[in-house]
DNA sequence: TATGAATGAGGGTTCATTCAT
DNA sequence: CATGAATGAACCCTCATTCAT
């Protein structure tokens, strides 16, 4: 029991360290990218020598793959966690539009930058672990899209590749714009209009209205319902 | 005279040169990015020494931005001349979809990368330049929307901007997707796809689709206002 | 009395590290050489932190000087026991030959390495300890060898110094070439050619024989004094 | 022709830089070993910048390559030269003696330990080429020793290995001797004696005798053959 | 006593850029 | 104009050593 006592504040330090670090090396990697932030920067920012860096990661790259992999596992943890929660694949693509577009918008924006400006084959430094971690990170909705798609809920003709890249893509479009004019759009409306808008494309054309309506007639019964509970 | 005829082989032979080397320097650049290509590697390639870069761009940073709003001008330009010529905004839109794909998977993926990947606020160096060179590209077909948009032929309810970052965010991510993965989709008919399902998202829905549309959108808000005040 | 049955135990503790420690220190040192090794190794490899390396030895460099005069001790020990008990300068010799190169081939080629690599004026970190030990390591034989020699059993006519350098520059080139080829040559049949080698060099050469010797190098010394000035 | 006046004194310009690298490294190398030598030492000797060093030079370590080939180069030329038009193998190994004494002694000391110090097994960088340039620099005499040995002229019982490394590893330990006292024996008398207890060791036992007498009787009759051919 | 933690002092290497010829 | 030559300024990384606990 001494022994814990000791060996665990020990330890707990090393681990706060590790956090401060890996929360330093974040920013700095965020704000310049891999190339331009300097293992200097990190340590700086850190409050500790650059040797103390070294201490705790082998090297500048497996510090940044560190950090890439810790944001993804938060973002795909959830993820994962709550998409086969929500009823209906609208809802679901609802929910990772909203949450990317709030991810990536309130914190996360140079992380994105860094993702996309080092996720590509000409960075063979980092390119195959981020490669790595997208694909878990789109798997969930791609998931609930491929069954969707077979319940013949969304359209069916469509590689389910392109409907990544649209929905992906066009998220992805958004962030770039409000990094590049820095401008934060209207984060939940943007979310309601961009979903609104793929869902379009999704959406098996002549079935559509159909739906809708059937929604409509649902919820009129359940509201008739409710009423009739009520009174 | 004799000047003249002095200077314009000269001159020829300067212009030469600076193609020479921009042909260089697209090439090493698109393979390596800005950063990780070097002024010895473009020098290499063009066959001259790496002084002599330096006598006809002022730094690499220079040299960068030639290679990329050369790049732009020409894509700029095309669509330019071309766009005002098609009948009908999803031929428009058509058009330039196809064209994107082909030019930036057939030669240009590396410039697309490079684009991506150093056109962010983490790249100040280039960020600017690539920012105004994309805007002009983009331009075009913008315009062809908003008048469409004017006219009727598209939806109305989704601005501008959300668009743009639909069309080019999806061809972005197709491209991007063709890059990490090493594969070559087939071009015409993923060319294809991809403007069938913009086309879907850009449509006008009839009165009660959107009617509809707008109710569905009402109850959810309800649905999740009532949630949250539970929890 | 209960001080003392603490304090004993604790010395032997104490000196138990010591000894483990050197023990890692001689594996380290011996592959690596002094600059090459780490005092990390040697932590790694006694078990213990690489602080703790420090609270018995003041340095690196202290450290290895241990670990050289450690051993030179043993070997220079066994020789100072055993030679004066052997007949004969032949038998000497011999014992000499064979327990160095079993010696320094069995368990210690890395640290004859280890002391011919860092044995330099160049490396004047060791040099100094390393030149004493090898002075006490060689005298014993040398002893016998003076001993012989004013005895007229062995030839009177050269330098003690060089016969030095004839028997150990021989064994010490046998135990290199051993060592950088990989090659482990058999230990016994190599010990005694080579003892039977030297001993041919050592030998006294009867009056005659050396009066030709003379005649033979007083001509050849003439003819290239000759030669010299001719040319 | 005028191109070629242009282009000669710049290529040696060149060659001059490089020849005084490798100068400059020489003394370096061979005053610290390699690994204690650093670039820095070797640009200001020089008299150039560090950066400079690593225009011409690759590496720390193929600088130290070059300059440990180019010395093997100097000395085993000449060995190769020389020695084939030496009259026996008496004369030859004396040759060898002398020459390796005076060549390391007078500025190839440093060199030496260089080469002694790096050529380890646990000096992977540079034990691999150093044992190549060896095996050509003791070439020459083994291919002289091996026909003296097949005419009977030295002992055949011994391997050719075991010679080796009696004549090398004397001289060297007499170079050893020299540079850890800093003390400088005088060079012929010691080259003398050296090859003189050398050859000892290599002549067939009962031949000698028999050798000597023969010579004297040769050089006797020469000299009365030369007497009445002046009278 | 033993150690987790931290670091100062370099070391080798890269590269955009300058300048005399 | 073209270039051979040179370099300043970093950057990543290593490691023996110290010190509070």
């Amino acid at each position: 029991m001494s022994t814990l006592q000791r060996t665990t504040p020990r330890r707990a330090k090393s681990q706060q360290r590790i956090a401060e670090l890996l929360a330093a090396a974040r920013a700095v990697f965020s704000e310049h990218g891999f190339q331009r932030a300097t293992t200097a920067q990190v340590a700086e920012m850190a409050g500790v020598s650059e040797a103390t860096v070294f201490t705790y990661f082998a090297s500048k790259r497996e510090l940044c793959i560190q950090v890439i992999t810790d944001w993804y596992d938060e973002i795909s943890g959830e993820l994962e966690r709550e998409l086969p929660r929500l009823n209906g694949v609208h809802a679901q693509l609802s929910y990772v539009v909203r949450q990317h577009l709030c991810t990536l918008l309130a914190d996360g924006s140079g992380l994105c930058a860094l993702v996309l400006g080092e996720g590509r084959a000409n960075a063979p430094e980092l390119a195959e672990v981020i490669l790595a971690c997208q694909r878990r990170y789109t798997t969930p909705l791609m998931d609930c899209l491929a069954k969707a798609s077979a319940r013949g809920e969304i359209r069916q003709d469509m590689p389910l590749r392109l409907l990544r890249d649209l929905v992906y893509g066009s998220m992805e479009h958004v962030l770039w714009d409000s990094i590049t004019t820095h401008k934060r759009p209207p984060i939940h409306e943007t979310a309601e209009q961009l979903t609104d808008l793929i869902w379009s494309a999704l959406m098996p054309r002549d079935a559509s209205l159909e739906a809708l309506t059937r929604f409509r007639n649902e919820v009129g019964a359940a509201l008739r319902h409710a009423n009739a509970a009520q009174a």
